[in-house]
DNA sequence: TAATTTGACTAAAGCGGTTTAGTAAAGCGA
DNA sequence: TCGCTTTACTAAACCGCTTTAGTCAAATTA
């Protein structure tokens, strides 16, 4: 398979290099005569001519794919179909302006240097980062560039598109609320490292404080996102707490743990103890109980954001570039609520 | 933030273009003298120089990043974090050599002409495929690239690094007739699309048959990878078969559903119904019951291919590169097996 | 009919690097 | 001191495309 340019074909189809460009970019206000358009095209075709992509970014000046960086912990990028639906949701929008998704990870906050570098060298038009980077003194300089988070930011020049997690977490607070079963138990997904993270919780209390309930810190035990931790985390939960009547697991991964923790101990759930998770991945609703959640629209969401950055990589001004997506509150069996 | 040019940092340091390059890139037997490369460097540094990543494949003539294409039904990229694995995998081994991963999803073999063009384009400089796509005619072109399938492939000429399936399912099956369950059931993956989802189905009808056992058509059931699919196959399977002893899912995903479906209707496992699944993912030893399954390697898998893949961009010629790599039969509570 | 506009193309200069071939000065052996 | 090798660099071509500024003939306008 040997490469076949640009300047192979012109001289193919007899004409110049420029006519050949003009002819397989439709440029506007070329005044290709339809006669020459075809020859181009036949000579492209039967010479099987693939323009060289990297050539062509080169001269435009502008890449023709977009990074996706990736600041989960290992841990949690295998947990969960996350990321999978986020490219998902990306591709979705972006293969239409013929965008190419190249995704990296990245350790920590500290660590971002290699999205300076990227965009930098040009390798990439613009970025898509999962979490909130720019505490990172270092990127500072990257202001102003196609940059979109996944997590919010508090600060306007940024661009973001999360999910709504205040509104999430107060919905399942609440809905715990209304199951009038006390003590409620919290297992934390720790360390509480990212602000949507920390939002879980926080949000949680409150909403308990505003209806006069006390969320007690010997009430809460931690986790650390798998269901191994959940399982601990219950037993030791349970352990200090023996009347704790409803758990709030901080992500269904570890409500998993916890489940397998009461039913392999014969807790009954939700008889004796109700429990609820927050993601609602995909075995969620085939567990025993099937848990109740909060969903978040993830596909939605790698969609909100690729069309998002492709129109700051175009510089047309966006509507918002601060974007919140709903979640939806999920009751299964495990909370135990009759309708 | 403007783009700094090797040109400005050899202006900068009062040397030529040349000379950057030498020693940006430690090019050998260039003979750069220590005073002058500290002089580049220090321009280099004070400038903020990062070199133009397109410019730099264009000149060299390779691209420096590698394509990724999923040709996974939406269903199952979704479904488990087999594609996050593979990707840690990939990452291991590639960055090593700086390259960066570019990921496709290809809808089916007929699909697969992006492959094509990338490669073509100069976009990538190799690929890893998740599936065998080699009956695509239209790719024969593509014989002699590194290419790297995910999935065995009949054709010395072709390169591979894959599950060993047939040894994973006939493990899994002598392990069921160890059990002296009868009759067995299965619960499928359909369509049996790939070559090594039949496998799963085939080498386990045969090792049932080499041990004198029959896998009745009426013992089997069709799920759709789905725990949705799993539940209503094991409900569909068990009013056919009201004495099934021991059922195989085809995957962890529809053990899910099929566990849940016997929970929900009293059914004991491994008691009255013993179940093993297949994948084990990340749920499974928390199942009610912990699942028998088999794991494979993903993130080792993802290393090899990309281990083989640079040395094939490299035109460095591997040991073998056709690889098979083993799995490990997990027995857990779900079979009903005393150690 | 001369002047101007339009239509259909092309030459050549980038884009930002790498690399080959070459040069001038210094080092060295005889 | 002369010729030869080494050392330390540089000029310029090239990678394959895009794009600006022309060119030249034909069509239109005055």
């Amino acid at each position: 398979m040997k490469k076949v340019s640009a300047q192979q074909v012109a001289k193919h189809a007899g004409v110049s290099p420029t006519t050949v460009s003009f002819v397989m970019n439709n440029v506007e206000g070329a005044n290709i005569s339809e006669a020459t358009r075809q020859k181009v095209l036949k000579s492209a075709d039967e010479l099987g001519y693939v323009p060289h992509a990297l050539a062509k970014s080169l001269a435009r000046g502008r890449s023709n794919n977009i990074g996706l960086f990736l600041v989960q912990p290992h841990e949690q990028i295998f947990a969960d179909p996350y990321i999978p639906n986020i490219i998902t949701g990306i591709r979705n929008t972006i293969q239409r302006e013929d965008f190419r998704i190249l995704v990296e990870q990245i350790r920590s906050v500290e660590n971002a240097n290699a999205l300076l570098t990227m965009l930098k060298s040009g390798e990439i038009a613009g970025a898509i980062i999962t979490h909130n980077i720019w505490e990172n003194e270092n990127l500072k300089q990257l202001y102003g560039l196609p940059i979109v988070s996944l997590a919010p930011i508090d600060d306007e020049k940024l661009h973001f598109v999360a999910i709504n997690q205040s509104e999430g977490v107060q919905n399942l607070a609440r809905h715990i609320i209304q199951l009038k079963r006390h003590p409620i138990g919290v297992i934390t997904y720790a360390p509480l490292t990212t602000k949507s993270i920390q939002l879980r919780l926080e949000i949680f209390r409150e909403t308990l404080i505003d209806n006069k309930i006390a969320l007690e810190d010997w009430h809460i035990a931690e986790g650390t996102y798998t269901p191994e931790s959940g399982y601990s985390a219950m037993q030791s939960l349970l352990a200090n707490n023996p009347n704790i009547a409803v758990v709030y697991c901080m992500n269904d991964m570890m409500a998993v743990g916890a489940l397998a923790y009461l039913n392999q101990h014969g807790v009954r759930v939700p008889d004796d103890i109700a429990i609820v998770g927050y993601d609602d991945i995909r075995v969620s609703a085939y567990l025993n109980p099937p848990l109740t959640t909060v969903r978040a629209p993830e596909i939605e969401l790698g969609e909100a954001a690729g069309e998002l950055l492709v129109k700051l990589i175009d510089d047309n001004i966006p509507e918002s570039s601060q974007i919140y997506l709903p979640t939806q509150l999920v009751i299964r069996q495990s909370c135990g609520y009759k309708l």
